[in-house]
DNA sequence: CCCCACATTGAATCCGCAG
DNA sequence: GCTGCGGATTCAATGTGGG
């Protein structure tokens, strides 16, 4: 059985059809921040808005950053409550967010029917400083189980707060791509061998982090171009693994 | 002119009577969490909620610790747009909360007229650690702006986040009590010599951090208990602090 | 009044070179 | 080849100012 597969298509088709019922599912949706802000709303793509001026480096856009906050609240929703439908009884949801979308990102939560079980900030490490005011340093992954959490045997404990900085120079693919020593932490909350779901692959960071830490994945990614990316990486991650016992 | 003044009373109506305009807004209000989920929904008072077993203390109750959330959100969007008021324009507002309030707070400060402009999570480095699951380390301070925040000379750059762990023994007064250390950093907001209000003030944790950051405070807070242990530490922080020049 | 170009700040991290 | 240091680079922005 291959310890990973990587779907590209479009998520909520492809989400019904998945013959595994996943253990965790871990997503980096497109924040869609700066529906609220003046200053942001300026019809920019991903690219235009995450990438400093100065920094001329050549990642391909992503999609999917366009809608409104009502928009995006009801689309994340519905994608949560496939989620939900793909997974199995105790199963947690871990969904990235920024502070201005925490708010939508646990109405949708909830609204797809997972129980919100708590918040782990994620200190980036490297951000710009905020004049006259405080850094925005910290993004935000939003916890939900589906009913009561799976109990694991033994029992895990796991980090109330993480740090990383993101990805830089020749190792990065993906303009918003996660450190894996970030990601390792995460997919923990599955239990060994169990399958995580991230139906916003992008570059695979979450598919490296459970392969490293002994975890099954499916991912799925709209982008042909990131799910050639993703597919390189997974397969240099099981190649880097010992073979299972 | 004293640098510190502290009332004892309803918050709602002594607001309006306050005859200096605010520079900043830094409260922590009770979280009322517990309204949602079931396992908490017994009746508790804060006591019970907050203080574990074995920890005996004999710290007084606090009141207004048992709406449910949607009370909860009507009453503190009501005592932020009363703040508002008291505020002057590009003043500050800075509003502690649990993770599970953290969006009807993010309501409250919207619906009570400030701009949201932030989040800054409080990294309370001694918190038990939760079995199957993410520790709950952090809160969180919700950061507002009457209108456009005001510019500071010189410029100022706070931190995106904050550490330190809930005073203990002898030291401690209040059961939700802040570190002195945080709450140093956060009264920064207003410029030197400006002046923090806290309208529940507790053991007036936020007014000695104000004085030792050369701010005034002005604290209100409704317990008579609280309120005469607030003074005492309020003239021992004076007495501690060198004379203004 | 809307829209776009650009300067900006501190800290972490990277990179190249020297020892 | 490894380590240590110093300068360069970058940051899931934001505010300002000009066209």
């Amino acid at each position: 059985m291959p310890s990973w597969t990587l779907h590209q298509g479009d998520a909520l088709t492809l989400l019904p059809t998945l013959d595994t019922l996943a253990d965790a599912v871990i997503v980096d949706p497109p924040y869609n921040s700066g529906g609220l802000q003046a200053a942001q709303r300026r019809g920019q793509s991903a690219r235009g808005k995450y990438v400093s001026g100065d920094a001329n480096h050549l990642l391909p856009d992503f999609g999917g950053d366009r809608r409104d906050q009502r928009g995006y609240t009801y689309w994340l929703s519905s994608m949560l409550a496939a989620s939900l439908a793909a997974a199995r009884p105790g199963a947690s949801a871990l969904v990235f967010t920024d502070w201005a979308q925490l708010p939508a990102t646990s109405d949708a939560l909830q609204a797809g029917g997972w129980v919100w079980r708590g918040i782990i900030p994620w200190r980036k490490t490297i951000a710009r400083p905020t004049r006259d005011g405080f850094k925005r340093e910290c993004e935000y992954v939003l916890w939900g189980s589906h009913g009561e959490p799976t109990r694991h045997a033994p029992s895990i404990y796991l980090p109330g707060w993480l740090e990383g900085s993101q990805p830089r120079g020749k190792g990065r693919v993906h303009i918003t791509q996660k450190p894996v020593a970030v990601m390792r932490q995460l997919v923990r909350i599955a239990p060994e061998g169990g399958t995580v779901l991230d139906w916003c692959a992008g570059s695979g960071t979450t598919g490296v982090a459970a392969l490293a830490e002994g975890r099954r994945f499916v991912g799925i990614e709209a982008s042909g171009e990131y799910a050639a990316a993703a597919r390189q990486r997974l397969m240099a991650a099981v190649d880097k693994e010992p073979a299972a016992a």
